[in-house]
DNA sequence: TATGAATGAGTCTTCATTCAT
DNA sequence: CATGAATGAAGACTCATTCAT
């Protein structure tokens, strides 16, 4: 599959590295599994065939199939909340920093599509409490970032309609829309991304808020 | 060895009428359970059992689960397309008819959440072939219907920002976006339904179509 | 391995009869690999290969494992509880009804040794709480019918040493001692059963009850 | 290849010894394991956990897992040999003698319970051959030690029934059957140990040997 | 002497599906 | 039309054991 046969093969078994590298060698393959075949079809043996270990060995670094694939899902957030964190402190008026952080999102979420589904679109009936509850954690920390600029907003007087809580809830529901229906459509003869996301954001925001 | 067919057929079990019946009697149990456990929690076994039927029952009505799940999600979204097909005859402006056909999509997709999902947020890469196409199929025949109305806007030189088949994509994404986070994520502490999807509606609709 | 082949072949799956027979042939086989291995050596697999039928075909006739075992104690419980009980009504003394149960109890045993050592010889701390509770009621149940007919005895004054509950459980535990060492260790030079049996309850009862 | 001989030996986990103490050392942690958790749950990793060294580590001084609980059973055995070597050599008459032999053996079950039920509860046809053979050789050299105090009352005339080796297996069967019911079922309501314990072999040596 | 990493065989159980009647 | 009985493939997970260092 890779360039396995140049190396010196040192023993049958894998000796690829000193334990951290496998434990994120699974995960990449985790991922990838994940992204294909979805939640349930991700299946301890297809990660391990797909890294090329045996099933146990996945429990030397993981307690079970949950803990693996929430793993995924935190790495991949902790990216996009550091993103915002970043966007945060910019010196930009609160419109700007939304409209930039709106941006950020989308921009992730195509880029981190299996994870970004694993957290977003995971039906919350399926699943172990703990899992729901972490990926239920991780969804709303992640939400909650948008609230406050939004707030400042509402405090210049300028949301059109509805309150605060209301006008973010739909931002960020809209942006979720189009990710999430370009990652699980990809057939759909979809317009640039670019021109898209910044067509339904300046619409939104145009549309809510007032100059 | 089995008198069996001496015996007047009076089925201890159900005698309710002749397989047309038995077909949609299978089809509203496995939407229950369908709706209660989504899509893998839906055995064949529950949905026999909440018919009170035997598994094997349920093969002389389908080929297979999926086929059931499938017509769960055919006959749910006919009713969608049906509801835009009266929306579009009526003697309205085009945009009034495009917020009214937002507003019935969203209305649908609460209603339905469990169909809305299979349709609309499974993966096209998980599944059977058939389930992809079928459901591939659904979803992009109901986006379809947005389309014309769209292009009937855009050909009265109104939209403000992008082309017609943007406009449209983004209109139809907000509103999914809306509907599957709230389906995804009730625990969120959501705006009243009927308000929010006023707000994104009609802050879309103002943003990014002129008068 | 059996006369398989000389009977008309019918189907490649088993059709031996209508379930009731197929549950009593599982519990058959059961009882023999148990015997045979133990509790954790008998697992369904090799359960249900002795049986020459699919492990899945178990869970048809029986919730999981344990619900196997526990039948299997039950039946044998209920014979030696049933004999007691006919020991019990007939007219004679209590110190010939005792020596009767005694014997009884050691003929049982012997003639029944898996279900006797699953009930009495199985660790308490193994297992499942139901299965605890189960054999424990079971062991419990076949002890207390000694318990009336020793304090007949007591009450007629005749007791050597010891109070009534002192004795009783003297008298099961010897008996349960020698049926369990004969069970457990087979390559003893054993005394003839009836004659071993006979000293040990003769020896008991002449030292702990007087004339 | 490995020039571990020349570092300095300083273990960074532990410096305890040399190879027999870190033995004793596994043999204590097993026997606690063990007697928690019975043979089955008394697993590799549990017992190298509370040593607390590597799973492998074990394999450095036992051969495999049975040789760690047979070595257990092993020493436990000859302690009890060795109280009926003592005994054996006090200079009482034989019938007192054996008094002391049973309620010695008592004693040590009661108080380990758990090597004692390995040596003589265990079913002698599961387990591996080297198992089978270790215990029952266990079983059959503490039970011969009774076996010459036995035929010693016997010469003198005593028994008042049966010969000797059935007096002798009587005997040693009755104790048996008290240990093993108190360990495995240590719910019921037991009389006190030391009465209970008085009261049987008293009553059997009584109601068997003839003054 | 000890380890970290890995394995293969095995555990119970559940599922969609099919056969013979 | 419907069933009872059965199956094979797969699920997650655990165990004793063994490499190479």
């Amino acid at each position: 599959m890779n360039d396995i046969l140049n190396r010196p093969v040192k023993s049958a078994r894998k000796a690829k590295g000193d334990g951290h590298l496998r434990r994120a060698e699974i995960l990449r393959a985790a991922e990838r599994i994940f992204v294909a075949d979805g939640y349930e079809g991700a299946t301890i043996r297809k990660i391990a065939d797909e890294v090329g270990v045996s099933s146990t060995c996945l429990y030397m670094h993981f307690r079970d199939k949950d803990e693996i694939l929430l793993e995924i899902c935190r790495a991949a957030m902790e990216q996009l909340l550091e993103m915002h964190n970043v966007i945060s402190q910019r010196p930009l008026g609160p419109v700007e920093r939304v409209r930039m952080m709106l941006t950020a999102y989308v921009e992730f979420a195509l880029g981190n599509p299996n994870a970004y589904r694993l957290v977003f679109c995971a039906s919350p009936l399926a699943g172990s409490d703990q899992k729901q509850q972490v990926t239920h954690d991780l969804g709303v920390q992640c939400f909650e970032r948008f609230s406050g600029v939004v707030r400042e907003i509402a405090a210049e007087g300028r949301l059109r309609h509805g309150d605060p809580r209301t006008v973010h809830q739909a931002l960020w529901a809209a942006c979720h829309g189009l990710v999430s229906l370009m990652i699980t459509k990809p057939s759909v003869d979809w317009a640039e991304p670019e021109e898209i996301t910044r067509v339904l954001i300046d619409g939104l925001l145009f549309g809510l808020i007032a100059d």
